[in-house]
RNA sequence: GGAGGGGUAGCGAAGUGGCUAAACGCGGCUGACUGUAAAUCAGCUCCCAACGGGUUCGGCAGUUCGAAUCUGCCCCCCUCCA
């Protein structure tokens, strides 16, 4: 539990310039962490993670343990060895499945019983299997088991599911074990300012190594996400990293820096960069329409990335339409750099302490629609 | 010259008297995507002034209340035998 340092360097209002010290990793913040919920960033290998200047990356506690299963990992020697990755890892917990795969799961107080996606077995993980899960994998760090609330939900409902995540957390801090691993708790309540309170203020008693929000970005408009954001925040310690979970729109990350979120992770860039889209600095591209078909001028102009550098829109469109894996590849590579640019910017500006402007300059410049993509 | 098989929407391919403007796949066009059951998913794809109408299943002529489906002739393609 003292593996974690974080430091904070220099506030512009709330945002803050930081850096997280773990296991000999040092990773700047804010920063925004790729998915690779399979022990892997889909298409990506560990050349093309160091290109594009990846610090942490996420793994996944549920798929992993289905497959390969954690003994597998554990006698790879831990994650980073398994999948060859010499970068500092996070695992999610588990708790997002409980929300994606609500239709094959169910609650009770001692854990979740989920129906295995892959085989139809029936599984059962507690908060402290989940803890001991990830202990296996080896990350560096490891999430608290939680329930990710669907929006809508009424009050009643997120009362009990947030008290129930806080038991859980609690069970899991006592699981937990490995002194190279942090542990994180995360925020819940829906979007009710007294239940994110109340959450917020019963983690920081349990004294994590960093504290996550969760529950948000699931439906609900902006204004409220936004909301549940802050109702989170307010709370949280000065000294300790604070991380929204799954969130991706350029807005959303901005937005979450300014109000003093440290870390972000979302599956948005590189999923829909392998479904055609890309984010630039001109804006939205569909890459596979008509328009792109003899453009022989990169994908962005103002990004250094390696599919910028070395190929034109008339090329990953044929790519994409031909459905050859590369293009899988350059378009991840792609919008995953663009949003790394984009917070390496923002720690920059919050060292220069224009932050604000930077912001807004982002948001007017590329001309994203309120999704924020 | 003889014997078989076949011609269905951009392509491939079902259908062999009404429930068929015609399954399904591909291709094409739209749209969605935020702690990854997602290289996925949804909608459209004969024509039109379209919650209705107009033309289709190689061509023409028939049978029938009704034909892509049955009959005749013609055109084209494939295989085998001479």
């Amino acid at each position: 539990m003292k593996s974690l340092r974080y430091k904070l360097i220099h506030k512009d209002h709330d945002a803050r310039l930081g850096q997280i010290e773990i296991n000999g990793y040092v990773i700047d913040t804010p920063c925004f962490m790729p998915v690779g919920t399979q022990a892997t960033v889909k298409f990506l290998d560990y050349r093309d993670l160091k290109e594009i200047n990846a610090s942490l990356i996420l793994g996944n506690t549920y798929h992993l343990w289905l497959r390969p299963g954690e003994d597998v990992i554990e006698q790879a020697g831990g994650i980073h060895k398994f999948m060859n990755y010499d970068g500092p890892i996070l695992t999610d917990s588990g708790g997002f499945q409980v929300f994606s795969l609500a239709e094959r799961r169910n609650i009770s107080e001692d854990g979740v019983t989920f129906k295995s996606h892959l085989d139809g077995s029936t599984l059962f993980m507690s908060p402290e299997d989940s803890i001991h899960i990830q202990e296996k994998i080896g990350s560096d760090i490891a999430m608290s088991f939680d329930e990710c609330i669907p929006y809508p939900s009424s009050y009643d409902y997120c009362k009990d599911s947030m008290e129930r995540t806080l038991r859980w957390a609690k069970r899991g801090l006592e699981a937990h074990t490995r002194e190279d691993q942090a542990l994180f708790g995360i925020v819940q309540g829906g979007i009710y300012t007294d239940l994110r309170e109340y959450s917020a203020k019963e983690l920081v008693k349990m004294d994590f190594d960093g504290y996550s929000i969760g529950g948000t970005s699931v439906g609900e408009d902006k204004q409220t996400h936004y909301k549940m954001l802050e109702d989170a925040l307010r709370y949280l310690p000065e000294d300790k990293p604070r991380y929204e979970m799954g969130i991706g729109a350029v807005n959303d990350i901005l937005t979450a820096i300014e109000k003093g979120v440290d870390m972000f992770d979302c599956v948005l860039p590189t999923r829909i960069a392998r479904h055609g889209t890309l984010m630039t600095s001109e804006g939205r591209i569909e890459i596979k329409k008509q328009m792109y078909k003899y453009d022989f001028s990169p994908l962005d102009k103002e990004c250094d990335c390696e599919c910028c550098r070395n190929y034109t829109k008339a090329y990953l469109r044929h790519l994409f339409r031909a459905n050859e894996g590369l293009a899988n590849r350059l378009l991840s590579i792609h919008n995953l750099r663009f949003l790394i640019r984009i917070v390496e910017g923002a720690r920059e500006a919050i060292r220069e302490d224009r932050f604000l402007q930077y912001k807004e300059d982002i948001l007017n410049k590329y001309g994203f629609d309120e999704r924020g993509f």
